[in-house]
RNA sequence: GCGGGUGUAGCUUAGUGGUAAAGCUCCAGCCUUCCAAGCUGGCUACGAGGGUUCGAUUCCCUUCACCCGCUCCA
């Protein structure tokens, strides 16, 4: 019957964020449906705050990021080009006897777990089938429903920003290099949706594709390539190489995740071996969160070469060259051997690519010999790197970081718990409670709904006075309020002109209370939640 | 999809083959009430479907959802 720890954790979190309208159970009163999640009012604006955070950090505060907002059906070409197609849709084999499951086509390579001297594919185990098993759900366009009609709801939010990557770079006005970010709604029919939001069928993704120079054409133009170097590399550089930059985005990164009140302590970086990379990444880092269900990834951070891009020119047959004048120029001026030696690592980067796309080594010999030529002409495919992060793990992580509990003893010796939602104010759903001391007072009331319209403008208020303050204070600390207002006979003027216009601010974590002049709060608390 | 566990108000729990109990929360009211005070009143539940039975929340079957393992990577 003992559960372990971090399981009574998540129940109270679980419990917590129904009860106060964190989330809620998609369909409920349905009996559910699993794999999908509602956000009750409370998530709603936390979640709000948290893709405006994000939507600010990488696009408005940049000039080298661009907005993009794409539709969740596309063409289904698109989908076959990414490799989500065949790669999302790996057949299963179940055994009965050993209650395992294996990837049917590892079947010859996996040990059976009762007999590791023979294989899954020899062992004596009955074994279901191999089912197919699509992570993509399927859908059809117009009223017929054929083969020809299939569509599919995007399992990711990146591939339209590499399907529109030309019309981008063309309205702008930007120039490599620079990115593209999208927000939006990603489906994956999962096998085991688990641990609450965190792996749902139907998630949230902020995606920036940053669209880089491959190293070659960086080293034509300035004569060399940055290291990766150690830490956040600082202001970017024009003699930037891939590794550089993606260290750079992994830095800024985690500098995001901190600066909405994830501590450095509760995160990891997480560097993936050779042996774990995709076939078409470089290098991929997870940023890994503390969760109470153990350490998991709330973002990756890929280093994808040009595969996307290469993809799409191929299979949609619309060059995604990019053209640059300075590397034309640079091209020029370049010492013979060096051109000769960018012109063969560029070669074989897009020989390696082709061929192992499947097309025949002598077609990609002389694809590859065109795409190496077109760097004298200022033409390159974009390398990108590609952040990616999804917003429910997102919200999920600061949900079990805020949590927190105070025991506390009362004059009579009655112990209660109390929940406090300690996130940073910057993503708090609420960021003021505005509360008159009593309810049956007119003045009060009518005192303290003035201040909540004078500040309704500017911040999430949230107007109380049912039951005793203390009550409403306790309130807002499960709501994750970091300050509240309260209106009292001071402020009415009761207790002499001085204190007249002046309200408590009181701080959710530390309960200190503060007089200030009526005059002054909206700027005091516009800088403390911003 | 396979195996194990769970399912009673918003939450946490009690209980029975014969009309379902409590605490907290919530709502309304009283009270010059600053950290879930007190008093009065109120709403809300046996996950869903089927079967056995005179009668099922309780027994059986199915299903759904959640939790734990096998898979996954936002």
């Amino acid at each position: 019957m003992a559960e372990p720890r971090s399981n009574e954790l998540m129940e109270k979190i679980v419990s917590l964020c129904k009860r106060r309208g964190f989330i809620y159970q998609s369909s409920e009163i349905y009996g559910g449906i699993n794999g999908f999640w509602d956000y009750g009012p409370l998530g709603a604006e936390l979640k709000r705050n948290v893709k405006d955070l994000w939507w600010r950090h990488i696009v408005h505060h940049r000039d080298d990021v661009a907005g993009l907002e794409a539709t969740i059906i596309m063409s289904p070409r698109i989908w076959e080009a990414s490799g989500h197609v065949d790669t999302f849709s790996d057949p299963m084999i179940d055994c009965k006897t050993c209650k395992g499951r294996f990837r049917a086509d590892q079947a010859n390579e996996i040990p059976c777990p009762q007999k590791p001297s023979k294989m899954v594919s020899e062992c004596h185990g009955e074994k279901t089938e191999p089912r197919a098993f699509n992570l993509m759900f399927t859908t059809h366009v117009g009223p017929v429903q054929d083969d020809s009609s299939v569509a599919y709801l995007r399992p990711e939010t990146a591939q339209a920003i590499f399907a529109q990557f030309k019309n981008v770079l063309e309205t702008s006005r930007q120039k490599v290099p620079f990115g593209i970010a999208q927000v939006g709604k990603a489906f994956r029919n999962e096998v085991t949706p688990r641990n609450y939001t965190f792996r749902s069928r139907e998630f949230e993704q902020m995606e920036l594709e940053y669209f880089i120079k491959p190293d070659e054409v960086v080293e034509a133009i300035q004569g060399r390539v940055a290291p990766a170097g150690d830490g956040h590399p600082g202001e970017p550089q024009s003699d930037w190489g891939w590794q550089r930059w993606h260290k750079y985005w992994v830095e800024e990164r985690i500098r995001f995740y901190e600066s909405i009140g994830l501590p450095r302590t509760t995160l990891e970086e997480y560097w993936q071996t050779p042996e774990e990379l995709a076939h078409y990444a470089r290098a991929t880092v997870d940023i890994l969160f503390q969760f109470p269900f153990g350490t998991q990834e709330l973002e990756g951070i890929a280093a994808r070469s040009d595969f996307d891009l290469s993809q799409h020119a191929r299979c949609s047959g619309k060059p995604m060259a990019v053209f640059d004048e300075e590397l034309r120029t640079a091209w020029k001026d370049l010492e013979e051997p060096r051109r000769q030696a960018l012109w063969q690592r560029y070669h074989d980067a897009r020989y390696g690519y082709l061929t192992r796309s499947g097309v025949d080594p002598e077609a990609a010999a002389a694809m590859a010999k065109d795409d190496a030529d077109g760097l004298a002409k200022g033409n390159y495919v974009p390398h990108v790197i590609e952040p990616s992060a999804g917003v429910d793990r997102l919200i999920l992580a600061l949900i079990a970081n805020a949590f927190s509990e105070v025991s506390e003893t009362d004059a009579k010796g009655k112990t209660e718990t109390r929940v406090i939602m300690r996130f940073h104010p910057r993503v708090a759903p609420i960021k003021v409670g505005v509360l008159p001391l009593l309810r049956n007072k007119p003045e009060l009331v009518q005192k303290a709904k003035a201040v909540r319209d004078l500040l309704r403008p500017h911040l999430t208020v949230f107007y109380d006075d049912g039951g005793s303050i203390g009550r409403r204070y306790a309130r807002q600390d499960e709501a994750g309020t970091p300050f509240c207002v309260t209106v009292d006979f001071e402020t009415l003027g009761e207790k002499g002109p001085e204190l007249a216009d002046t309200v408590t601010v009181r701080e959710r974590d530390t309960a200190a209370q503060t007089r200030v002049p009526i005059a002054e709060l909206a700027a005091m608390l516009i800088a403390k939640t911003r």
